[in-house]
DNA sequence: GTCTATATGGTGATAGAC
DNA sequence: GTCTATCACCATATAGAC
């Protein structure tokens, strides 16, 4: 199982081996024309090979796809688990998630466009649990975060499930509007949101 | 053109003329499995008729997609001004436009997130602008009635744009978690989401 | 308005030479 | 590791009978 081989720190844009390009313009592929969008062949001419080739690396074309969705959640998961280690308050952590989601989306935009929109197509039902159990872990850490503000008279009383979910919302939302090229930075973007939510956190 | 004869008060779900149930199938396959993963023949199938009549109907796939995109955008844009013309303060015209969101997801599901997830792979350049300038003014009308709150000193000096992109995220993200059997209907959702976004935009 | 039949080309995937 | 050649199948779309 090539998932296995790739480790979470494995760079998503920089490495020019083979499984790796064909991971980074499949991811693009998915992203601006969906999974039933992008033909294998596609895939072949983005890579400059044929498509035979392709079957050399991965098994078939839904593999190519679920390694394109674990690998990009794997690597979100792993700079949350970075930037929030050194953080104290809860409004620290808040930011040092946020940041790393936005970082996240800044440096892997497609590979993480290709895993929020498909992930519920994915054929393998054991992969899909493990991805969906993922992302539960992640939401979990951020509920955690804004319950120890809660907890430690940081923020007022609130329902931290909903305000979890607010935050996640734009978070996400961001892979649909924001571009390199415009006038913030995704982190910046991100520091905005966390800001006018946790003014409503702190607010009586 | 079909979509002109379709009204924007044409609901999506009861009527059962044919090039409606059509619509109602195409919304369903695509939100399930994107638009390049839902086959004429599929449509067919779900519909009862052969994959040839549906060209009695549409002149091909792209006008049935595009159909489904403009009904859904036309619907939303419908409801948030029926359910705000008649509020007064900022933070409930604020409500009545996130409570209309809300709904419209709820009852138009399967259109919205067609059309959320598939207007970028829309491929006449002019429907796709077109689609484009509703969602601008929608997203515009938000920002407007939140200026309105800050002028009118109910809520503190606030980045408007910043707030109506977050408020909108939460909402569009509610198509993607959200469903009808859970605890909470989608309007208390979206009136939750309005609570905490406002405490926020009045604390100091 | 719906059908059967068909045209034409693309699909994912494999066999086997180099 | 990459290729050419090929498979069986499915895609969108059309023609024309009823």
């Amino acid at each position: 199982m090539i998932l296995e081989e790739l480790s979470a720190d494995a760079d998503l844009s920089v490495r020019t081996d083979r499984s790796t390009v064909i991971l980074r313009e499949a991811a693009r592929l998915f992203a601006s024309h969906g999974y039933g969008g992008a033909s294998m062949q596609d895939i072949a001419n983005a890579v400059g090979i044929t498509k035979a080739s392709l079957y050399h690396f991965f098994r078939d074309k839904d593999e190519i796809h679920s390694t394109v969705i674990v690998l990009s959640v794997k690597r979100l998961l792993h700079m949350v688990e970075l930037r929030t280690r050194d953080c104290t308050t809860a409004a620290e952590k808040i930011e040092g998630f946020s940041r790393a989601h936005a970082q996240h989306i800044a440096e892997n935009k497609d590979f993480y466009f290709a895993a929020a929109e498909g992930y519920h197509a994915l054929a393998q039902p054991e992969v899909k649990r493990r991805v969906q159990r993922m992302r539960d872990g992640y939401e979990e850490t951020l509920r955690m975060f804004i319950r120890q503000g809660v907890e430690d008279g940081e923020f007022r009383e609130l329902d931290v499930k909903l305000a979890a979910r607010a935050l996640i919302s734009c978070l996400n939302w961001m892979a649909r509007w924001w571009r390199p090229d415009g006038p913030h930075s995704a982190e910046e973007v991100a520091s905005d949101y966390v800001s006018l939510l946790i003014a409503g956190f702190r607010a009586s």
